[in-house]
DNA sequence: GTTGCGAGAAGTGTATACACTATCGTTCAC
DNA sequence: GTGAACGATAGTGTATACACTTCTCGCAAC
C-alpha cells in the first residue's frame, strides 16, 4: 500500500468562478440558491480536473469545514454527484469518487458513439459556414495547447472539442446530456489511462470538421464513431493494471 | 380561476411496492437505505401516470406527513426529481411538478430520435429470435390494452415498449437514460395533449419490430424516426390550447 | 370600488442535534 | 505470537429548530 488517501483539501483551489447571474439585487445574508450547486460544481471540476483520484474518500464534514457550511448542504451536492454517477454512495459508509467498472466505460463510450453519430449526421444538413469558422478555431487552440504540451489544457479543450458540436445542435437537452457523459468519460479515462496520444485525437477531430464542411455524411458519421472508438480501445482494462485500486476495492 | 390547485393525496395511492432488494437481514430501526428512493419513486410513478398534473405544489411537509417523514428526506427526493427534469424547483418559493415548455418538449423529442435511431440501426445487426419473440408479446399486450380502451394501461405499455428497445441494447446507460426521457415524454405528452392515436403508435410498433425482424436497417431507421415525429407532430402546440395554466403561470 | 400597505401565516433554506453504524486499535484468551 | 472479542471514535442517516422569504388577507386611503 504505497499510497495513501488523496488529500481532499486540493479542491479549494478552484473557487468557483460563478459569475453574476442573480436575479437583481445581491442579499446580504441569503445567496438565494445555487449555494448547493456551488458545491457540487467545485467538486465535479476537481474530478474532472483529476485534482481527485477516483476511490477517494468524501468526507461530509471535511468538505463542510472547507466550504464552511453544514453537512447538509454538501450532503445534497453529493446527492447530486452520485446521480450523475461522479460518487457513489455507499449507505452508512460514505461518499466515494466513482470508480466506473470496465463494463460501464463500455456502455458509456458505446452511448457516445449513437449519441454524436446521430449528431454528425445532422450537422452535416444544418452547420453553417460560421460555425464551421468557430470549430476551426477551436481545433487551433487544441493544436495551441498540444504543441505546448499542456496537459491540463489540452485534456480540456479535446473533450470540449465535443460539446461545442452539441451546442451546435442548438439543443440544451442533448448538450447537457453529452456534458455528463463527458464527466464520466473524463474519470474513465483517467481510471484507465488512455494511451490514446493527445495528436492523435486532434488528428481525428480535424478529420470529422473537414467531413462535416463537405457535407460528406457517410465520413463523417463513420469519423466521429472511428475516434470513440479508438479513445475506448486506447484504454488499458488490462488486468494487471496500475490502478490495482479497484481490485482492491471491488470487493 | 376555475381550476383549483389539484390534490396532493392522490399519491398516496399507489404505495411503491419496493420488493425485498435489501441486502440481508431486515432493520426494525433503520430501513438502511433507498427511503429517499421510496418517496422519489412514489412521485414519478405519480407523474407519470397522470396522478398529478403539470404545475402542481409540491408542499415539503404535506408530503413528508403523507409518508410519515420529516421534511429532510421529501427534500432529497424533491432534488433527485429536479434533476431528472420532472419537477422545477423555484428558489424560496417550493417544488413544482414541472412545466416542459414547447421548446424543451421540441429537444426531447429530437434527443430520442437520435438514441433510438441509433438503436434500430444497432439491433439490427444483433437482436436474436428470441428477443423478437419478446417484441411480439409486447405487442400483443399493448393490443390487448389498446382494444380495451385501458387508458392508463396502453399508455404504459406503449411507452414501455421504447424501453424494452432500449434494455435489449444491454446497456444500462442507455437504458436508464431512455427511460428518463420517456419520463419527460409523458410529462409533455400531457401536458400538450396528444391526439396521436394508440392504434396509430401500435401500428408503428409493429411496423417497427417487422423491419427489425428483416434486419431492414434503413426501415428500422426510418420507421422509428417517423414514429417520433408523429408523436411530436401530434402534440397541441397551438396558443390557444386548453392548458392555458401554462400561459398564465409562465410568467 | 379599487388600490396600496402591513401584519400574520405558511413555507423554504440552513444549521444543529441525536441515534445508529462502521472502523480501528487494544486487550485478552488460547 | 496469533486471532478474536470489545470498546472508543469517527461518520453517516434522520429529525428538529430557527431564520428569513413569500404569500394571504384585511384594512385604510383615495
Amino acid at each position: 500500500m504505497t499510497r495513501t488517501r488523496p488529500d481532499l483539501k486540493v479542491i479549494t483551489a478552484g473557487a468557483a468562478p460563478e459569475p453574476a447571474s442573480r436575479r437583481s439585487k445581491a442579499r446580504a445574508s441569503a445567496p438565494p440558491a445555487g449555494n448547493t450547486q456551488r458545491i457540487a460544481l467545485s467538486i465535479t471540476e476537481a474530478i474532472v480536473a483529476r485534482r481527485l483520484m477516483p476511490g477517494t474518500k468524501l468526507a461530509e464534514q471535511k468538505i463542510a469545514d472547507i466550504f464552511k457550511v453544514s453537512r447538509t448542504l454538501v450532503r445534497q451536492a453529493l446527492n447530486q454527484l452520485s446521480r450523475d454517477r461522479l460518487v457513489t454512495l455507499e449507505p452508512a459508509r460514505g461518499a466515494f469518487v466513482a470508480m466506473p467498472s470496465v463494463e460501464e466505460a463500455h456502455q458509456v463510450f458505446e452511448l457516445r458513439q449513437m449519441i454524436e453519430g446521430a449528431m454528425a449526421k445532422r450537422l452535416c444538413a444544418t452547420i453553417t459556414a460560421r460555425q464551421i469558422a468557430e470549430l476551426r478555431a477551436h481545433l487551433k487552440a487544441e493544436q495551441a495547447a498540444v504543441a505546448q504540451t499542456d496537459v491540463p489544457g489540452r485534456t480540456h479543450l479535446l473533450a470540449d472539442f465535443h460539446v461545442v458540436l452539441a451546442r451546435m445542435m442548438g439543443n440544451q437537452v442533448l448538450a447537457q446530456l453529452l456534458g455528463d457523459l463527458l464527466s464520466r468519460s473524463s474519470l474513465i479515462s483517467l481510471m484507465y489511462q488512455s494511451s490514446h496520444s493527445a495528436e492523435a485525437s486532434l488528428a481525428e477531430h480535424v478529420a470529422i470538421v473537414d467531413a462535416l464542411e463537405r457535407r460528406d455524411v457517410r465520413a463523417a458519421v463513420r469519423l466521429t464513431e472511428d475516434h470513440l472508438d479508438h479513445v475506448e480501445r486506447n484504454l488499458r482494462f488490462d488486468p494487471r493494471s496500475p490502478d490495482l485500486a479497484q481490485v482492491l476495492r471491488s470487493e
